[in-house]
DNA sequence: AAATACATCAACCGCTCTGCA
DNA sequence: GTGCAGAGCGGTTGATGTATT
């Protein structure tokens, strides 16, 4: 265990840092911002190397940062998020505005991973204790770097790893997944958004036509524009029981886009119908999302080209799905994130209560709070542009991603998708 | 009150990825 | 195509705080 690389020409500082480190980190930040984060020290006139000012100002001095406890609903993403994504923390930490992978990481070690064990979940696999014993699988999110980092093991278990099941699945839930097909040039590639939109269908996975290669994340997520509630519980009072704990787990033979969909925020069927223009057939139990298994998706698309109705072109069928985009103040007015209030509330709160700490100091904690309380929206707002900024699917969106895009973004796209599309790729080889 | 165990969290380390010359 | 440097990520460690005996 050597000093890193950057330290070794000088004699650095390590350790913690001290409020006049923090101060001068802060100071040149704020007034220069940190370009090369290797130069940073220098500038600034600390002896750190630039890794670790980075890692401070990341972690802790970035004034957009959460302070104070997690609230339930966040757990309850991290986890749904980890059930999908593995060990990927900052991806993990990119849905959850104010956090850091670190700290979410921490968590996760420190007591996510105990409170789900105590309720018969393997935090490897989210599936029951009992259940992961009999197959004597290792655990499907490998920790160990040289087993490929922390990837969702699709073979097996985890959320990806029912992917197969999904699509076998799929002759009753025809959901839009984006798809990319080598052998049709015309189809829309994700990666190229330029080409024109086309509706491509889950059950066309199944055909072997299309390969859901260029559905990609790139440091960050994959998203759907729809969300069934996961039902891990909130509370743990049912005791570690697995067989009669109220916490629900991945299976593999439940496992449908309320899976997939568990990287987005949750959202309620009827937040979904109200704020996003979903049109919820109101006698269908299949789209009431009342429990897992009971979410499949008939024929579910955005028609991105007629924003304003929701019987649009494009639906299939007398159970198609029309929901239009709206703009995202409006999803966020509607509590399509839900956690967002209770999580203020929550931050607050531990604003209030907390012991100060020395950044609270330099910013001003009382101050920051009100700040943050203002900019929460916006930061969220940020956020969910982001996010949508990362959502693609074909047909569903091409038109609409035109549109909404920045031609920066739509430029970054192809480099988004490629690295985990080969993830993917491999995955649905080895199913 | 002291010792010990446990929990939490900030920071470090090594690795991979990416951009550039 | 190759090598280098910077950035970023995830795993791990160690210090500190808290609870328990």
């Amino acid at each position: 265990m050597g000093r890193h690389s950057c330290c070794y020409k000088q004699k650095l500082r390590k350790g913690l840092w001290s409020p006049e480190e923090d101060e001068k980190l802060m100071n040149h930040i704020t007034k220069h911002g940190h370009g090369c984060w290797s130069s940073v020290p220098k500038l600034a006139g600390l002896q750190r190397c630039g890794k670790s000012c980075r890692l401070r100002w990341i972690n802790y001095l970035r004034p957009d940062l959460k302070r104070g406890a997690f609230s339930q609903e966040e757990e309850d993403l991290i986890i749904e998020l980890h059930a999908v994504l593995g060990n990927r923390w900052s991806q993990i930490a990119a849905q959850l505005p104010g956090r850091t992978d670190n700290e979410i990481k921490n968590l996760w070690n420190s007591c996510i991973k105990k409170k789900l064990r105590q309720k018969g979940i393997d935090p490897n696999t989210h599936k029951p204790l009992a259940e992961a014993d009999r197959s004597g699988a290792a655990p499907t999110i490998s920790t160990e770097r040289t087993s490929g980092s922390s990837d969702v093991n699709p073979s097996s278990t985890g959320a990806l790893g029912n992917l197969s099941h999904l699509l076998s699945e799929t002759a009753q839930s025809s959901m839009l997944l984006p798809v990319y097909d080598k052998n049709h040039p015309e189809t829309p590639n994700l990666a190229r958004p330029k080409v024109p939109p086309k509706e491509l269908f889950l059950d066309q996975l199944t055909t072997g036509h299309e390969s859901p290669s260029t559905c990609r994340s790139s440091g960050q997520t994959l998203y759907f524009p729809f969300q069934q509630p996961l039902g891990y519980s909130s509370e743990s009072g049912s005791g570690g029981d697995g067989a009669s704990m109220n916490s629900l787990w991945f299976n593999q033979n439940d496992f449908n886009c309320s899976t997939i969909s568990t990287v987005m925020p949750p959202v309620s069927p009827s937040a979904l119908s109200t704020s996003m223009g979903l049109n919820l057939p109101p006698d269908n139990p299949r789209h009431g999302g009342t429990g897992i298994g009971s979410a499949s998706v008939d024929s579910f698309y955005w028609d991105g080209t007629n924003p304003s109705s929701s019987s649009s072109t494009g639906s299939r069928g007398s159970n198609s799905l029309g929901f239009e985009p709206q703009s995202t103040s409006s999803i966020l007015e509607n509590s399509v994130f839900p956690w967002t209030d209770i999580a203020q509330e929550k931050d607050t709160r531990a604003h209030l209560g907390e012991e100060l700490k020395w950044p609270d100091l330099l910013h001003g904690t009382f101050a920051e709070t009100t700040i943050a309380m203002q900019n929460q929206s916006q930061s969220l707002y940020d956020d969910v542009i982001k996010a949508e900024s990362q959502f693609s699917m074909d047909g569903m969106c091409a038109s609409w991603y035109q549109n909404q895009q920045p031609q920066q973004q739509m430029q970054a796209a192809p480099d988004m998708y490629d690295k985990d599309l080969q993830r993917m790729q491999v995955s649905f080889e080895n199913i």
